[in-house]
DNA sequence: CCACTAGCTTACCGAAAAGTGGGTACCCGC
DNA sequence: GCGGGTACCCACTTTTCGGTAAGCTAGTGG
């Protein structure tokens, strides 16, 4: 076990362990489960595995660029789990690793929350764009 | 209050009100919170409010424009608080809101485990980039 | 009197992310 | 044999992100 965050917050230069520091691996990381569609597709298959055009749909506006490069980086950072049938028409199969669904269970909060405190916000939330 | 995101992943078209959907508003929010510098700057807010420069030494690597942008975002979206003593040399400080405080709750485990885990793992964890 | 500081803002530019449109392979139903 | 469905990949273009550099204000140290 590391230090807690806690503590590089109190000290002047955080300890080169948490993402403040810049050459933190730990940045990538965060970057890859923090991205725009990263976010949405944990959460969507933190309820159920979902096949590749499921998703498709699922997370709306989403393309299939985006989607395959997701899923891609989700799968090299070991958070998602690509089962392919070898059947044809083609079938895959997409599900959460036990780290994956470790990340959404933190991941699903967070999407609740946005998305509750934009609902309740009556004046709108931006000011600006 | 609304629907939780649970039952957007029941149904086969999630309802407008979570950021499955391609035009619900908590999508920019969350673009915004889950930004690349959004989230460290309001981890580091989450302990002290900070001066301009003490947040800019202290999330290294972030330039001052990228600083200054994420900081009005923070502030637009009312997670932020901006006070400016009128003196010269200037000195601004930053805080976070009732809002900003609830969001790092949620931030401040998510960038724990990301740190633990990359820290715990022996193998790389990523395959590709 | 000149440089230096703090906290920005704006203009500019390259890099990277993301969208678009096409193609592939294979089989099925019509 | 033609079109449609599934799950992609690749090339191209557009859009956005993000860094560098300069400027601004006003007081202070040399």
């Amino acid at each position: 076990m590391q230090e807690s965050i806690w503590n590089a917050i109190h000290a002047d230069e955080p300890p080169a362990t948490t993402p403040f520091a810049s050459n933190c691996p730990s940045r990538v990381v965060l970057d890859h489960v923090t991205s725009k569609w990263g976010v949405l597709v944990v959460v969507a298959l933190s309820r159920r595995s979902m096949r590749w055009g499921e998703l498709h749909r699922y997370v709306e506006g989403i393309s299939e660029k985006m989607l395959a490069q997701t899923l891609r980086l989700l799968e090299g950072d070991g958070f998602v789990l690509r089962e392919s049938q070898g059947t044809v028409p083609p079938r895959v199969d997409y599900s959460l690793t036990e780290r994956g669904r470790e990340l959404g269970e933190l991941l699903i909060p967070l999407v609740q929350w946005v998305s509750d405190t934009v609902a309740r916000t009556d004046q709108p939330l931006r000011a600006s764009a």
